[in-house]
DNA sequence: GTGTATTTTCTGAAATTTCAGAAATTTGTC
DNA sequence: GACAAATTTCTGAAATTTCAGAAAATACAC
């Protein structure tokens, strides 16, 4: 597989994106790589197409994985891994939702979840009004993002493109 | 002004909850304070209840008021500037949503538009497709989180809270 | 089992980010 | 204007993160 111009700059912004995302350049890259390669591909050839470490690239799409965003593949009389992107970005976007959710979301709620037992613990009462809105700001956050998992992508597809209008009609009740 | 050993706990964890999110750690623990704060808080002030630098003060509170998550008053006859933060955690969302929307997605959909075109300059059908489909997903996005712009606070919490049953209702068409 | 292809883990170097202290600038008072 | 208080910017040190190369582990053919 060669790349194309085209394709080599969707990567490289798709690399920049993810450092703003917090994600690593070279993991956004693979990702990128993967996401608009044709056919799947070994570690070995990202390797070469990208210029990055196999130490690299192995740990990267362990990540990837861990995101579900990405497939690994065996091939009969092969024992190299194949590995191909998830292409429905519908789909994508909901995992990526949900390990952030996992990740980010649910250990916050957990914390402010302590802070606001401490705060009535103590008779704070200040703090624990804060708290209590601060929890409710998050476990609506965790619940809508926990929601989005119960239903196919395409749901979530539709949910989204009507994201507008819903708001237009939440708006005048 | 003194801190409880609640606030104190709060703002820790508020701090850990920030590197996670990219936000620095001495910037979150800033807003944290001023969100536990019960009263406006002076960058000296908040030098000495945090054991941080002046100038890294300076910087994060900045940092947050381009965020517009704190606000900086001043006072007759004091020529210091006293800062406060949004207190309507649905507020904050919001605003949080903006920022992240124009740093983050805005830039997304530009340079994946960029992209598409070059690939439809190059008669590139197979990457054109995955860009489309990209371009959809972040176009969407862009939308719903400009749409949540549009309205007040109190919309905007409502459409959350009824997040999982939009859903529902959605799935069933 | 042995040997080889492939992947993963370990280690440290390079790059980046965070943040304190010093210097410079701004703001407001007189 | 001169002066003092407050803030911001500059600079580099410390901490963290990213990532390459080497070593170790694993998987599979024979």
């Amino acid at each position: 597989m060669q790349l194309s111009e085209t394709q080599m700059k969707f990567i490289r912004r798709w690399g920049d994106m993810g450092t703003r995302w917090g994600i690593p350049r070279s993991t956004a890259m693979l990702h990128g790589l993967l996401y608009v390669a044709q056919s799947p591909l070994t570690a070995e050839e990202m390797c070469e197409l990208l210029q990055l470490a196999r130490s690299n690239v192995s740990t990267s799409l362990k990540e990837l994985e861990g995101y579900n965003l990405i497939y690994r593949e065996s091939r009969a009389g092969d024992r190299r891994s194949f590995y191909r992107a998830e292409s429905d970005v519908w789909e994508m976007a909901r995992r990526i939702l949900e390990e952030r959710r996992r990740r980010e979301t649910a250990g916050a709620v957990q914390a402010v979840e302590e802070c606001l037992d401490a705060a009535r613990e103590a008779g704070d009462e200040h703090t624990a009004a804060r708290m209590e809105a601060m929890q409710e700001l998050l476990q609506t956050a965790e619940n809508v993002a926990t929601a989005a998992q119960r239903y196919n992508t395409s749901v979530f597809r539709r949910a989204a493109l009507m994201g507008s209008k819903v708001l237009a009609l939440i708006a005048k009740i």
